[in-house]
RNA sequence: CGGGGCGUGGCGCAGCCCGGUAGCGCGCACGGUUUGGGUCCGUGAGGUCCCCGGUUCGAAUCCGGGCGCCCCGACCA
């Protein structure tokens, strides 16, 4: 066999990553830089983030739609501070149908744009608002250094557009948007977020107030999961989006955007995984159990087949996805390995023992070896493979959390901070500082404000930076 | 964009210094063996040695130029 065993997440988990991705065949490298091939299984993984977003996003009234890939370049251009922000970083085309163009066209790396130029012509009166529209679509961004998932050159993602008559309400939708990113990523994808609101530095360009969730991965370095921003008025004086109020008078809308993107797949291999490989938490896992079948001559074959075809039928019935591993020449230690390599919650183990005593095997992916072994009767079966996919799905979160809340520190003093961020924990500290000084502490530590969590601990306390007095703590960390 | 590394069957690599029949492991195909934690044996298929040029009787190997990729950092919604 090649090599066995993946490369320890403590030995360098920036490889550890890599091999995961590849090797558990979520993505393939592509023939273009900074871009990769998603295949089935990781796209699998994407498509359960999907229904899980979608089916929030319909319950709170958004609708579906989808606009250009391309945008005119002087679209970008209307808003001072999106054009600023991302002119570094577009893909743009010249020339199409063997012809110069009149006028380049960007490919989108956001749509904030060409929704707006859609809004201005659908929006009339009070009564067209809020427009709540959703969009699934790809985009791209030049990145310098591109991962897997986590930063590519293009990437899958939805971005929410909406419009509102006031401020508050668009308050109100940018906040809602991000309690559903954070619902999704604890109950969906078992990843324990941090609220919070971003600092002006590290908003989005164009933006009035951005927030984020932000989570822990297991090499403790922050990841931005998930972003919701309160536009203003900017977007919707760049590009003309107004209504006519009750009292009979023009108004500008207030707008949102909010997107959560392929990223989030990353997020899930490297806030579960462990050095054996992925582990799925079972609202997502592609299959939620995997049936091996085991079988010592070939005229043992055909009766255990006979259960595990069975057994297949009847938690397939049950609404849980299972998949039966029916590959000849393979053992089954060495399928035990690769399904534990590729994250499935639940192996079931179907043996001529087995057969005889109407039982099966299961062994639980976050529990090691024996002790997440269990005989259970293939009598309910589904029923108990239910139970423990939803003790799984509570395990992974649960351990996450308290991975995560052991790393992170309240710090008083600055050089407590440092020693703390540059320990690879996360420092929680007060925080009045400016721009510059934002900037210098990311200089000295290497380490960021992730942001200003919405959990705060109340009165009032000394910067870490400046000594000043400071109303909020911000979370300091270095991030991907 | 700065620093480092690498381009040789599908994947991972050796060979290069010191020029002479292109090799190993894995994977793949076939046969047998095995199967409750990564079986073993045999047979076989598969390669423009990144590209261009030069030196030479002869270049994966030496020289010149080019291209590409990866890692670290900087940058980054």
């Amino acid at each position: 066999m090649s090599e066995q065993a993946v490369t320890a997440q403590s030995e360098d988990f920036s490889r550890w990553y890599n091999e995961i991705v590849y090797r558990a065949d979520l993505a393939a490298p592509s023939p273009v830089r900074g871009c990769v091939i998603i295949k089935p299984y990781g796209y699998e993984i994407w498509e359960g983030i999907k229904g899980g977003l979608d089916r929030r996003f319909k319950a709170t009234g958004h609708q579906n739609a989808y606009f250009p890939l391309f945008i005119p370049e002087s679209y970008i251009k209307r808003e001072a501070q999106h054009v600023e922000g991302f002119s570094p970083e577009l893909a743009v085309v010249t020339h199409a149908g063997g012809k110069e163009l009149e006028e380049p066209l960007v490919v989108r790396p956001t749509s904030e744009t060409v929704i707006g130029e859609a809004f201005s012509d659908w929006i009339q009166s009070y009564r067209d608002l809020p427009l709540l529209i959703n969009q699934w679509s790809n985009v791209v961004r030049w990145e310098l250094r591109t991962r897997p998932f986590l930063r590519t050159a293009e990437f899958l993602w939805q971005e929410g557009h909406t419009a509102h008559a006031t401020h508050d309400e668009a308050e109100e939708e940018t906040l809602q948007m991000l309690d559903i990113y954070a619902d999704f990523a604890v109950k969906d994808a078992a990843i324990p977020v941090i609220k919070g609101e971003k600092s002006r530095m590290e908003r989005f360009a164009g933006a009035v107030r951005t927030y984020t969730i932000e989570a822990m991965m297991r090499d403790r370095r922050a990841l931005q999961s998930g972003t919701s921003h309160n536009l203003g008025q900017n977007f919707a004086k760049a590009f003309d989006i107004r209504y006519l109020a009750e009292n009979n008078e023009q108004a500008y809308c207030w707008t949102t955007s909010w997107g959560l993107s392929t990223r989030m797949v990353g997020a899930v291999v490297m806030t579960h995984g462990d050095d054996k490989g992925l582990r799925l938490p079972p609202k997502l896992a592609p299959y939620q159990a995997v049936i091996v079948p085991i079988y010592r001559k070939d005229d043992q074959k055909p009766l255990v087949m006979e259960t595990v075809n069975r057994l297949e039928k009847q938690i397939g019935a049950a609404g849980i996805r299972v998949h039966v591993d029916r590959r000849e020449g393979q053992s089954p230690g060495f399928k035990f390995n690769d399904w534990e390599m590729r994250g499935v919650p639940v192996r079931i183990e179907i043996g001529p023992k087995d057969v005889q005593n109407n039982n099966a095997v299961l062994a639980r992916r976050d529990v090691p070896r024996r002790e997440g072994k269990q005989f259970v009767s293939q009598d309910g079966i589904a029923d108990a493979l239910d139970a423990l996919l939803n003790a799984i799905q509570a395990n992974l979160l649960a351990d996450a959390r308290a991975f995560r809340d052991r790393h992170i520190s309240d710090v008083g003093a600055y050089d407590e901070m440092r020693q703390v961020v540059e320990g690879g924990d996360w420092a929680r500290a007060w925080w009045n500082g400016s721009d510059e000084d934002e900037l210098a502490v990311k200089d000295e530590t290497g380490a960021t404000i992730r942001c200003f969590p919405f959990e705060q601990p109340g009165g009032t306390g000394y910067c870490v930076k400046t000594g000043q007095p400071a109303q909020k703590v911000a979370l300091f960390a270095r991030a991907y």
